[in-house]
DNA sequence: CCGAATCCTGGTAGATACTG
DNA sequence: CAGTATCTACCAGGATTCGG
């Protein structure tokens, strides 16, 4: 069941022995942003060897942390889903996550960004402090990529697509004005002012976004 | 630096190109106990390859997580610690670690008990909302393994071996009661009665400390 | 004795081609 | 679409050896 043991009676050594191999974690990442197919999988980790995600869903499978299950009859595919058990597994990816967030200053070279690392860039800055009893949701244009980032009550919901009904929308127009508004490179106003966004809907919620939302 | 790429402009891709590789966390883990000699690190470490703990260790190094540094003269040996950064981990380890001990029911054969696996399981059940505004230090001696654990103002501390001037101690003396005591099968009467331990100090502080460390 | 480096073997990952 | 098959390259495991 586990891959290869460590050999110690250890929470920690077990975890690793679950989702210590290659890939594991960032399947993981992915399926968090909902049931994927294989082929939506390979989309999403585009250097992923198609046997090592082979064996990498059977072992998720196995340990009990993904079920496998095949759509029913018209769609003759096959989705993969997180278990309960796997996605509580999202605070330690969400722990690990912000960590690694701090060595990001650029793409290295050859690096991609896909949507489903940028819905957990939003899940690792969250702070939900700055969100208290807030309900709100916002739809996040960048490029290709929209997101929908619900937040009821103060807990966070992010997905990946337009958001149904959105209290506020803000788009990307040039360059990196989400990064910016969330390290505080830059305020919203200055982003309004020099075109970089474009908002539609309460606008004092932007301000409330990147507060919300910081690196 | 980062030992094989995942090619995503991903923090939590960033982590696990750091710390992803097999032991590296296990190190690190045992680094939390303090500066450890190579020798320490195999001893806590028994199926570790010395091959591999040299290239982890010269890993841990270049990416900035832990330091090599030399005792000055009597002592001619060489110590690793964590830097920040790498104490910067314990966040995310404790999340693993939780996640993890719950398939820990039995020892599985061939399993063995460290006291780095102890100590982090005090850490994993630490739960400081009750253990809010405490002052309390506690000496925990299970066997071969004795631990300090100061709590300062509801803060942490957890050491190996004992403690200078403990406010509570316990002692095991047959069975498993410090686990009994955590995971809540027996109550602290129950195990002073049935002679599962033996305390010295405020006894009070035993019925906090099963509390506190909640499995 | 401590802290490794070296060597060999076997297993896991990477790349690509192929199939129900 | 959802994988399997095959081959190669690299990394981990285990034992031994070596220098300070």
């Amino acid at each position: 069941m586990a891959s290869r043991e460590y050999g110690q009676f250890c929470g920690l050594a077990r975890a690793m022995e679950m989702i210590g191999e290659r890939w594991s974690v960032l399947i993981l990442r992915n399926l968090f942003a909902g049931p994927q197919r294989f082929t939506d999988l390979r989309k999403g980790l585009p250097a992923i060897p198609t046997n090592i995600l082979s064996a990498r869903l059977k072992q998720l499978e196995e340990t009990g942390l993904a079920t496998r299950r095949a759509l029913p009859h018209p769609e003759r595919a096959v989705v993969y889903e997180l278990t309960d058990y796997g996605r509580d597994l999202e605070p330690a990816l969400i722990a690990l996550g912000r960590w690694g967030a701090r060595t990001m200053t650029q793409p290295r070279p050859g690096e991609v960004v896909t949507a489903e690392s940028v819905a957990m860039s939003f899940r690792t800055t969250y702070q939900p402090e700055a969100a208290q009893g807030l309900t709100a949701g916002y739809e996040v244009r960048m490029g290709d990529f929209t997101f929908n980032l619900q937040i009821t009550d103060g807990v966070l919901a992010v997905g990946i697509g337009p958001h149904p009904a959105p209290d506020l929308v803000i788009e990307r127009l040039t360059g990196h004005p989400i990064r910016e508004l969330m390290t505080g490179d830059k305020t919203p106003d200055e982003l309004l002012r020099d075109g970089g966004i474009r908002v539609e809907g309460d606008p004092a919620l932007l301000n409330r976004f990147a507060e919300i939302f910081r690196l």
